[in-house]
RNA sequence: UCGGCGGUAGCUCAGUGGUAGAGCGGUCGGCUGUUAACCGAUUGGUCGUAGGUUCGAAUCCUACCCGCCGAGCCA
């Protein structure tokens, strides 16, 4: 007899099959039992009769407790009240191992217990559906960029210096009793593989020693930082929709059933995925939060509120671009004739989740790249590889980074990042 | 780091100075279409920790620990 995976049930209506999974609840009465089924793959419920099997089984059946292993054998039935359409007509169950004092009862539960046994609350469907819809998104993600001819460009985790600033950044001690820093971006790597390869993408961790405790922050994400030779301000923007439209589309054209099994509207992602981003400057930016009464001087960098109204506004992702100097990083491009401005842009997503990219043209001027790094105090010495970029055949060149975590949760509608990672790493939590 | 809130049964919580409670879970029994089933019985406690006030503290005071939400910063 076959093995078939849940997820397959339906392709085998009428057969006899053989089921490996989990129990996740019961239900009984005294000649009827429902036995709700996992087996990673999906969700189905088998349905079993003492008539039908006999006492010996019936009783079996109906004496397993939640998250017992077992192996089931039954008919595949077509069935509208199922959800998924299709039930297990059981003959047999047999038990692989008991599910013990399983913790997680088909009940309500905090934040912290369920994080406590993280490692148990994966097998629930609302973890299933997330890490399913992650699984999506960074496959998503090579295939958008393998399909442009992009290199995977892998960047070092342990760095000898700060990107931009220390003040956020894991110190890790060597054997030398030198210290190393763990990597917040792979940004300056990504840029020599661009003068190497032409057009690369990193898919890496990121480290941040944040002391901040909101549903927008991890210790420790996955970020995705493309890097293209040649390409400049405008075609970085559309690269970056273009991205973002391709991997909302993924998840709506292949993971409907996991969007619905979290009670994400489909209709809330469908404009994202049609592309055509609003593309507003920072000034412009500036004038829409004054009206929404949020008066901000100029020069001044935006915070989670205003981000959340300005993501409000729209139904799809907004761009906002060309930001004062002195509120972005050392190597962004000024805007030309205006050097009170960088070519650069932060992509703000609607429904309150923020900025999800954060992306530039960089400089390509040796002596102006030497001068910033002089103005923002980081040690030239460090940077001698990373200027070499601009010694031998410097080109203009731009790229951004995507925070995979802050995405995932916009497009499942996660309450917080942690929600949309397997073992999250936060300020109050390491475990398990 | 700062601000607000919280910590009582395995879980979610009620209890604001006078005998430690409920629902769920677990266990036992009943029920042939349940959807977080239902009905009956039963099981279950270092009230975050330490100290103090009081005849008496889960309850009031002090310190500390832990968590949640938010701010700043960022993806």
């Amino acid at each position: 007899m076959a093995t078939i995976p849940i997820q397959r049930l339906p392709e085998h209506v009428g057969e006899t099959v053989e089921v490996r999974g989990w129990l996740t609840g019961l239900r009984s009465s005294g000649k009827i039992a429902f036995l709700q089924l996992r087996d990673g793959s999906g969700f189905v419920q088998g349905v079993i009769a003492r008539n039908d099997v006999g006492d010996e089984i019936f009783e079996r059946a109906r004496g397993l407790g939640q998250e017992s292993s077992v192996v089931v054998r039954g008919e595949v039935r077509e069935d509208a009240r199922a959800p998924s359409g299709v039930e297990l007509g059981l003959a047999d169950v047999t038990l692989v191992a008991p599910g013990g004092d399983y913790p997680i009862t088909p009940k309500e539960h905090g934040v912290d217990f369920l994080f406590e046994n993280r490692h148990l609350f994966l097998r629930h469907r609302a973890p299933w559906a997330m890490l399913r819809i992650r699984d999506e998104l960074e496959r998503a993600v090579h295939d958008f960029f393998h399909a442009r001819d992009f290199l995977r460009f892998d960047a070092p985790f342990f760095m000898p210096t700060a990107v931009e600033g220390t003040t956020n950044l894991f110190e890790i001690q060597l054997f030398d009793e030198s210290s190393a820093y763990l990597s917040q971006s792979g940004q300056l790597y990504a840029e020599a593989g661009a003068m190497a390869f032409g057009k690369v993408y990193t898919f890496g961790p990121a480290f941040r020693a944040e002391n901040s405790k909101t549903r927008r922050h991890l210790l420790e994400f996955w970020m995705i930082e493309p890097e293209v030779a040649y390409l400049e301000h405008e075609g970085n923007m559309q690269l970056q929709e273009d991205f973002v439209a391709y991997l909302v589309g993924r998840v709506l054209e292949r993971r409907p059933r996991e969007l619905e099994m979290l009670g994400r509207d489909p209709k809330l992602l469908e404009p994202t995925a049609s592309g055509d981003f609003p593309r507003i400057s920072y000034d412009e930016a500036l004038e829409r939060l004054a009206r929404e009464g949020e008066e901000l001087a100029w020069g001044e960098d935006f915070g989670a509120p205003h981000e959340t109204i300005l993501g409000g506004q729209f139904d799809r992702p907004v761009m906002v671009e060309r930001w004062p100097t002195e509120t972005k990083a050392f190597y962004m491009q000024p805007v030309d004739g205006d050097p009170s401005r960088v070519l650069c842009d932060d992509m703000i997503a609607p429904e309150g989740f923020g900025e999800i990219i954060g992306g530039s043209q960089r400089i390509h001027d040796l002596a102006l790249l030497e001068e910033r790094i002089a103005e923002h105090g980081l040690p030239a010495s460090a940077f001698g590889w990373y200027l070499d970029l601009r010694r031998f055949g410097s080109v203009p060149h731009s790229g951004f980074g995507l925070g995979l975590e802050r995405t995932v949760a916009w497009i499942t509608g996660a309450k917080h990042l942690r929600e949309v990672v397997p073992f999250p790493r936060m300020l109050t939590r390491m475990m398990p």
